[in-house]
DNA sequence: GGGATCATGTAACAGGTTACATGATTCA
DNA sequence: TGAATCATGTAACCTGTTACATGATCCC
């Protein structure tokens, strides 16, 4: 006897994927509506983003299906003369204010500065500037959170001596690069912000 | 618009991923062989392993037949009274020199040394301490040949002067991030070789 | 008697990569 | 005449996540 499985959607309570808020971005970017094709061009060699993001068309077509689903685009078939009919899309009340809202929001974990911050800081700059500025503040402190979290993690492990046994050297390397990388990234956003060089911010780092 | 396309890669066998590896390694660690169960407690909270890489029962047994496929563990039922009969994996010849291989190997990209290296940092201690001083020393070279390429991006980029246009400045804090968590792991790689504590680190980065 | 432990998996779903299908039109 | 552009997808194949199936034995 097969259970049919409860079928909550797992993946539904998580958001969509940075890229679709990429995609939601260049369409609200571009007065708010577009199609694959054109969108395509953002993430294609040489464009901005795609030193961030890689993003074939099969997956653009995949991701604005879900953005459709979801409510925040919304489909239209434009039927062209002497070239093939497309789909327009245009961004809903509803796409705009989850764009919005998830501009604002910073990434928890360190890693996700290189994709998701990356891509959030991109369409706060060329959307609202002071959105961006906000943005930059949040992951500021969310960043420094996760620094006083590991050094204090850092200390206990020293303190508890464990750190010349095997377990305990492999365990404090693994704090101590996730230590190092957070602070790198704090650095970095403190650049953002004040736009200073980046051998000030490096030599700030020796202060913190 | 003009899509790259890579027609070659289609039989590339890739490597077998970072989790195939670990598990390659614990059983050599424990004498060469083992059983799925037992190697599920390298990955059980607690362990020291299971703060880099999660892994379920489900992809555990699912890596242990791949492995099998490529000849680096043979498989043998083990029949017990009193306790389900097991499957217990042995490594072969293959599977060894396979694994040193791995070990010796530095990651390319930074972000793979949050994950991938760790792991063969993990075990390169455990196995041969020539091996973990010669791998850290490779991933040294690696990280420091991306410094300098990263600069020398970034200098041209600021000798470009679009650096003050959107998409340059877009363009010159990727780099800058890019190469600011580099340079962070340069130097906790430096710490690793030297064993100096965190601060001793953390200031010689302003040095170098 | 009931939960924890031993032991190995499968099913369904989620998401991404790579290659290719389709067919018109424009341009060198 | 054939390559590139316009335009939207599908198919096959990976990896990974979560939940559950199965059934014994050990410990309280």
């Amino acid at each position: 006897m097969r259970r049919t499985r409860d079928p909550i959607r797992r993946g539904a309570q998580r958001g969509l994927p940075p890229a679709a808020h990429a995609i939601l971005g260049f369409l609200v970017v571009e007065h708010g509506s577009g199609h694959g094709y054109d969108l395509a061009r953002h993430f294609a060699a040489g464009a901005p983003l795609a030193q961030v993001i890689r993003l074939e068309p099969g997956m653009l077509y995949h991701h604005l299906k879900r953005l459709e689903r979801a409510g925040w685009v919304a489909a239209d078939r434009e039927v062209q003369s002497h070239r093939p009919s497309r789909r327009v899309y245009a961004v809903t009340d509803d796409g705009r204010s989850e764009l919005r809202r998830w501009l604002g929001e910073p990434v928890v974990q360190t890693r996700e500065i290189r994709l998701t911050f990356l891509i959030k800081l991109y369409f706060a700059r060329r959307l609202d500037s002071g959105l961006a500025a906000r943005l930059i503040a949040r992951q500021r402190a969310t960043c420094a959170r996760l620094v006083s979290s590991l050094s204090a993690q850092l200390t206990d492990l020293e303190r508890q001596g464990t750190a010349t046994e095997p377990d305990g050297q492999f365990a404090r390397s693994v704090l101590s690069l996730r230590l190092a990388q957070t602070r790198a990234a704090l650095s970095w956003l403190d650049e953002l912000a004040t736009g200073a060089p980046d051998d000030t911010a490096v030599t700030r780092l020796g202060q913190c």
